[in-house]
DNA sequence: CTCCGACTTGACGCTCACGTCAACGTCAGG
DNA sequence: CCTGACGTTGACGTGAGCGTCAAGTCGGAG
């Protein structure tokens, strides 16, 4: 595949699959000509770069991680990064919870505040989330 | 309460503070010398800034939908506004469990080749996780 | 009154993940 | 060979949320 059907698959930009290159993040084979060609794969490795970022990781972090998920190779050092990583994540994920949650407050207690009768069709958060 | 301690208190830094007043997002009476006072309410405010910035949206729509947290009061068009941020906000954290799950597969399969047990402290995740 | 730490207003700098423009090369079809 | 879509490198631009320095002011303790 040339760059510009993985960007599409990807969802991504082609400028952002050159920027991930250059950060070394994804490789590409060329063409005589100089043109990038790159594996099926690259399209899910593309979408699990865009989750960490929207993770919060950086660059540099980004490209530590990345190799163990191909290879499987875990040194002492990079199962105590992915440790950590985790529960940054983890972390960033309980206060999404509870950012989510303290809307729900105010949208319900809006309701509360409105005149007529609003439909609800499964958009307005009820009391007692599990996930 | 003066800038100095309402950043220490909420985390922040001064500069932040400032940021936020000049974004229309923390108001402060003055002193007659010019000095900034804040409520003691300024620092949970100041946290859910902080909350608001963390799940993605920027100082616009942070701007928006402050002034409903006070009083309480939603036209539809803010109704409206607060359920599709809410579905961002439920979206990022899906894509945030999916991403940390992917984590876990890959600290769990590391896990498997390494040679000598390591004693899990609770920070190794398990499978079938709930929240 | 003096002193010193905390505060003020500018204003410029920084990072990061790209967007965007310029100028040019590649490649498949007709 | 020609054309047009697609690709290339290089370089500068962007936007947000602050960091940081400069030069001066405020305010409470002593």
């Amino acid at each position: 595949m040339r760059i510009g059907e993985v960007a599409e698959r990807a969802g991504v930009s082609v400028r952002a699959l050159r920027y991930y290159e250059e950060q070394g993040l994804l490789a590409a084979y060329r063409s005589p000509g100089g043109q990038r060609h790159y594996a099926p794969e690259a399209v899910e490795r593309v979408r699990f770069i865009q989750n960490l970022y929207a993770a919060g990781l950086g660059s540099k972090a980004v490209l530590q991680i990345l190799p163990c998920m191909e290879h499987g190779i875990l040194t002492q050092e990079m199962h105590e990064r992915l440790l950590a990583e985790r529960a940054r994540v983890q972390a960033q994920l309980e206060e999404l919870i509870a950012t989510r949650d303290k809307l729900d407050l105010v949208i319900r207690s809006g309701q509360a505040h409105r005149s007529g009768a609003t439909a609800s069709r499964g958009s307005v958060p009820e009391a007692g989330h599990v996930t």
